[in-house]
RNA sequence: GGCCCGUUGGUCAAGUGGCCUAAGACUCCGGCCUCUCACGCCGGCAACACGAGUUCGAAUCUCGUACGGGUCACCA
C-alpha cells in the first residue's frame, strides 16, 4: 500500500507539515536547568483540591528552576465540558494568588508564543501529525464499531486472555488494503485513527520518574486510538503533540497516568519527538473506614477548593499546608523564614512522597493559626471582613461600622514575640470577638464551681469601687491583687497551692469573676486591654448587671 | 485476573548498610510560666507490615507473602 495515497485519502485538506510546525514552535530559550511545565485542566467547572495540589507543584517546579509554567485547557471531551469551566479555573487560581506566565488567561483570551493553548483550537496541529504518522505507516484507520469492539472484549474475556485490547491479531483493521479503506471511506463509514504499534510485550522499557524513581514495564503493544471519530485527539495523542510543540520539559501529572507511560513513550517515538521528563504525583487522600481513598468530589466537601474560601481559611494557609504535603521539610524552612515568599523555598521532586498523603484538617488549622498569628491587625481586619462580606453579612456590617475599633480588637496581644494563635479561619472571628460587640453579646454569668454567688458579688462590689478606666495595666493588675487579701483570697498562686485551706481562692479566681462579669467568658485574651476597648460605661454596666443577676439568684 | 506502584507512631514524615537505644512537626496527656486562655518552654504516650536471605552488621539491599493504591475506553 502506498502510505502517501492513504494519507491523502484520509486527510485531503491537511497541508501543514511537521517541519512547518517545528519552525512555528521553536524550542524555548531557557536558562540551563530551567523547567517549562504546564497545568492542563479540563473545564468541568469544578476545581478539586488535587488540581490545586498538582498545579502548585507545576508552578513550584517552574519557578524554583527559573523556568515557566503555562495553563492549557484540555477540552477534548465535550461531554464533560461546562459553560463557565474556564473562568472557574482562572478565578480559582486567582483566589490563591496563583497565576501562569503563559497560556489561557480568561475566557477566550490567552498569551504566549505557543498558542493556541486550548486543545479544541489546535485541530490543525493534530491533523498534521496524524497525516504524517499515516504517511510513515505508523497509523491506520479503524472502522470497528462500538459493538464490534465490545464483542471483541467479550471474546477475549471468554478466551481468558491475560492481555486485552486492540492489538496484534485482534487488530482487524490493521491489515485492510487501500482499496478496502477507500471503499469504506467513500461509503461514508466513520473511522478512528489508530497507532500501528511496533511494540514487543517481551521487551521492557525503563522510565526514570522524577518522583517515583526507576520504573520498568513491558513495551506498549496496543494500537491505541489517536483521533476519535470526530477528528478530536485522545488525551494520549494530544499529550504528545502539545507537550512537544509547546516545548514542555517536565510533565507533572497525577500518578494515575503511570500505567499509560508505555503508550506515551511509543507515541513520542513514533512522532520522532524527544521524550520529556515525567513527574507522577501521588494523589491527596482521605481517611475512610480505617483505609485510604482519593479525596472524593461527592463524599468530601474539602475536595472542592471552594470549601476553603467558604470556611474562611486564608489562601496563604491552604498553600502553606499544601507545601508541607509537597515537601515536608517546608515546615522547618517556614519556621526559619516565617515571612518569606514560599516560592523561595528550595523545592525538590526527590522529597515528594511516592504514596498519597492523607488530608489532615487538624494540621491545616495549626498551619493556619500560625499564618494568621503573623498577620498585622490590618491584615486580619481585611481578611475577616472580606470573608464576612460574602458569608456573614451581619458580621460584615458590625466589623466595617467601626474599622478602627475592629482593628483595635484584632490588635490585642498581636505583633509581639508570642502572638496569640486562636483564629484558624475567618468563620471563627464572630465567636472570637462576640463579647466585644453589644450586638453579638449574650450575657451569661456562669461561675466556676469553687465560687459561690455571694463570694462573687463581694468581689464585684469591691472591684467596682476600685475600678478606674484610666489605670494602666500595672496599676490595673495591682488593684486586683489588692482586692484579694481583704476578701480572703491570696494574690500569690504558689502560696495558695501550698496551703489551700487558708484561703477562699487565689488571684486567678478573683480575676475570673471580673472576667466573667465583663465578658461572660472564662477565657479571654488580656482583660485589661479588653476592658479598655469596652470603655468604662460598658464595663460598669456589665458588672452591675452581673451583680444584680447574682443577687437575684439568691 | 494481567501489568505497575507503594507500606516507618493516629496523621505528615526524616532516614540512601554501622552515627538508629529510629529525628522533627500535628494531635493527645502531664508540668512550668506574678490572673484565665492562648503563646512559649520542659516532659510523656506512640512506628520500621510479615517471613526468609545477603552481610561482621539491615528501617536501608534481594526474594517471597500480606495489605493498600493505580490501570487495563473513540474519559481525562
Amino acid at each position: 500500500m502506498n502510505n502517501d495515497d492513504l494519507a491523502s485519502l484520509l486527510f485531503p485538506h491537511v497541508h501543514l507539515t511537521l517541519e512547518e510546525l517545528e519552525e512555528k514552535y521553536p524550542p524555548r530559550d531557557l536558562p540551563e536547568g530551567a523547567k517549562a511545565t504546564r497545568f492542563p485542566p479540563s473545564p468541568t467547572g469544578f476545581m478539586h483540591l488535587g488540581n490545586l495540589f498538582t498545579a502548585f507543584v507545576d508552578i513550584l517546579a517552574a519557578r524554583s528552576s527559573g523556568g515557566l509554567c503555562f495553563l492549557r485547557i484540555e477540552d477534548t471531551d465535550k461531554k464533560r465540558e461546562v459553560e463557565d469551566g474556564v473562568s472557574a479555573i482562572i478565578n480559582g487560581f486567582a483566589a490563591f494568588g496563583l497565576s501562569f506566565q503563559e497560556g489561557v488567561t480568561g475566557f477566550g483570551t490567552e498569551k504566549g508564543l505557543y498558542a493556541p493553548y486550548t486543545q479544541s483550537e489546535r485541530a490543525e496541529v493534530y491533523q498534521a501529525m496524524a497525516k504524517r504518522l499515516v504517511q510513515n505507516g505508523q497509523a491506520y484507520p479503524c472502522f470497528c464499531s462500538e459493538e464490534e469492539l465490545s464483542a471483541m472484549r467479550d471474546e477475549q474475556e471468554r478466551a481468558g486472555a491475560q492481555v486485552k485490547g486492540y492489538f496484534g491479531p485482534w487488530a482487524k483493521c490493521r491489515e485492510l488494503t487501500y482499496e478496502e479503506i477507500e471503499q469504506k471511506v467513500n461509503a461514508g463509514q466513520s473511522w478512528v485513527l489508530r497507532l500501528r504499534s511496533g511494540g514487543d510485550e517481551n521487551k521492557r522499557i525503563v522510565l526514570d520518574d522524577l518522583i517515583k524513581g526507576k520504573i520498568e514495564m513491558p513495551e506498549n503493544t496496543m494500537d491505541v486510538v489517536l483521533l476519535k471519530a470526530d477528528g478530536i485527539p485522545t488525551y494520549h495523542f494530544a499529550h504528545a503533540c502539545d507537550d512537544h510543540f509547546m516545548r514542555v520539559t517536565t510533565v507533572i501529572r497525577g500518578d494515575e497516568w503511570l500505567a499509560s507511560v508505555s503508550v506515551h513513550i511509543a507515541l513520542f517515538k513514533a512522532c520522532g519527538f524527544k521524550l520529556p521528563k515525567y513527574a507522577h504525583v501521588a494523589p491527596v487522600m482521605k481517611e475512610d473506614a480505617g483505609g485510604k481513598r482519593k479525596l472524593s468530589k461527592r463524599k468530601d466537601p474539602e475536595a472542592a477548593v471552594s470549601y476553603f474560601a467558604k470556611e474562611g481559611y486564608p489562601a496563604e494557609s491552604v498553600l502553606d499546608y499544601l507545601m508541607t504535603l509537597i515537601n515536608s521539610n517546608f515546615e522547618d524552612w517556614r519556621r526559619a523564614n516565617p515571612r518569606a515568599d514560599r516560592f523561595e523555598f528550595p523545592f525538590s521532586f526527590k522529597k515528594m512522597s511516592q504514596s498519597g498523603a492523607l488530608f489532615d484538617l487538624v494540621k491545616l488549622c495549626d498551619v493556619s493559626k500560625n499564618v494568621i498569628s503573623l498577620m498585622t491587625a490590618d491584615e486580619v481586619y481585611s481578611g475577616a471582613s472580606e470573608w464576612a462580606r460574602e458569608y456573614d453579612p451581619e458580621l460584615y456590617n458590625i466589623l466595617t461600622a467601626d474599622p478602627g475599633f475592629a482593628k483595635a480588637v484584632f490588635s490585642i496581644e498581636r505583633g509581639g514575640d508570642k502572638p496569640r494563635k486562636d483564629i484558624a479561619k475567618w468563620s471563627e472571628v464572630r465567636d472570637y470577638a462576640a463579647y466585644l460587640y453589644d450586638a453579638l453579646y449574650t450575657p451569661n454569668i456562669a461561675l466556676p464551681e469553687n465560687i459561690n454567688p455571694d463570694g462573687a458579688a463581694a468581689i464585684l462590689k469591691a472591684y467596682l469601687d476600685a475600678y478606674d478606666a484610666s489605670d494602666d495595666k500595672d496599676t490595673w493588675f495591682q488593684k486586683i491583687k489588692d482586692l484579694c487579701g481583704p476578701l480572703g483570697y491570696t494574690p500569690n498562686v504558689k502560696e495558695y497551692k501550698q496551703s489551700p485551706e487558708k484561703f477562699k481562692g487565689h488571684i486567678g479566681d478573683v480575676s475570673s469573676v471580673i472576667r466573667i462579669a465583663a465578658t461572660s467568658r472564662r477565657n479571654t485574651p488580656d482583660l485589661h486591654a479588653i476592658m479598655a476597648l469596652l470603655g468604662k460605661d460598658r464595663v460598669r454596666e456589665r458588672i452591675n448587671a452581673a451583680l444584680s443577676c447574682l443577687t437575684a439568684n439568691n
